[in-house]
DNA sequence: AAATTCTCCTGAAGGC
DNA sequence: TGCCTTCAGGAGAATT
């Protein structure tokens, strides 16, 4: 699914191919996405230039003269560079056709988003509360201290919390406890400031490697994208249940936490 | 306020 | 081979 690295590496692959560039025509065959495509998005975005493609958390904001589109690829979303409007698939909703190309996104399960704000985009409802980006030098194991005084819920909850740091999604979440030595059961206020610093590093780590591996990917944007990327072979604990810890060689466990399946090292993190 | 539950959707996987 | 059931998962909304 697309963490935060992969909306990055989106971000980055998809932007030369449309700075500059006018958007020609909007293509929407499935406006019910997570919520629906707004109406008239053809009429608003015909005619305007792309001025910057960004990513925030795991949105992406195309920004253009006269507002912005809010892109969210849900977790079976992807976007694509086609050399031209070509013959759509089932799960191909929505088209922003330039002259020279078609940017397409595909999402299968629909949990993705396509939204549009004439608002700067830092003020929009789904942005205005997010925490720092993790990548950030505002985002630091001070930061998680600070936050996790008056938290009893599992340290790996908070990690996830997009009020408390951006983007952090389930994989690198139970990557980095993983890296960190930290029990994701253990609640957030019983964690101390020093193995925050080290969880905060090992945030930092985990998704910069894993943009590094999505470099790799690039080139390959017709990927299908159910299944994880090359980063994948990089995964110490995720999807491991039953696996030898690559620490100390205990089987990793698997367990909900927070209605998300969380696996780690009984005996490395604690 | 914090924590938990619900919700959207469908491909994949497992059971028989 | 094929049908049926279950489940994962991002994150906002609703509920406790």
């Amino acid at each position: 699914m697309p963490e935060l690295p992969e909306v990055e590496t989106t971000c980055r692959g998809i932007a030369p191919h449309i700075l500059g560039r006018e958007i020609r025509a909007v293509v929407i065959r499935q406006p019910k996405l997570r919520w629906p495509i707004p109406d008239g998005l053809d009429s608003e975005l015909k005619g305007l230039k792309t001025l910057s493609l960004e990513r925030r958390a795991k949105y992406l904001l195309l920004q253009t003269e006269s507002g912005t589109l809010i892109l969210h690829l849900g977790m079976s979303g992807s976007l694509r560079i086609l050399p031209r409007e070509t013959a759509a698939t089932p799960h191909d909703h929505f088209d922003l056709v330039y002259a020279g190309c078609c940017l397409r996104l595909r999402d299968p399960r629909r949990f993705g988003a396509v939204l549009w704000t004439t608002a700067a985009p830092e003020e929009h409802p789904l942005i205005r509360n997010l925490g720092p980006e993790p990548l950030t030098s505002e985002f630091n194991g001070e930061w998680l201290y600070q936050h996790s005084r008056n938290k009893s819920a599992p340290v790996k909850n908070l990690i996830m919390n997009g009020k408390v740091v951006a983007g952090v999604g389930n994989i690198y979440a139970n990557e980095s406890l993983f890296l960190s030595g930290i029990d994701p059961r253990r609640a957030g206020n019983r964690i101390s400031k020093g193995r925050y610093q080290r969880l905060a590093h090992q945030i930092k780590s985990v998704l910069n490697a894993a943009i590094s591996q999505g470099g790799t990917t690039l080139r390959d944007f017709k990927r299908d994208d159910g299944r994880p990327g090359y980063f994948s072979q990089a995964l110490q604990v995720y999807g491991k249940e039953g696996h030898p810890c690559p620490g100390c060689g205990r089987t990793i466990r698997r367990q909900m936490i927070g209605q998300r399946s969380s696996f780690f090292c009984s005996r490395c993190q604690t």
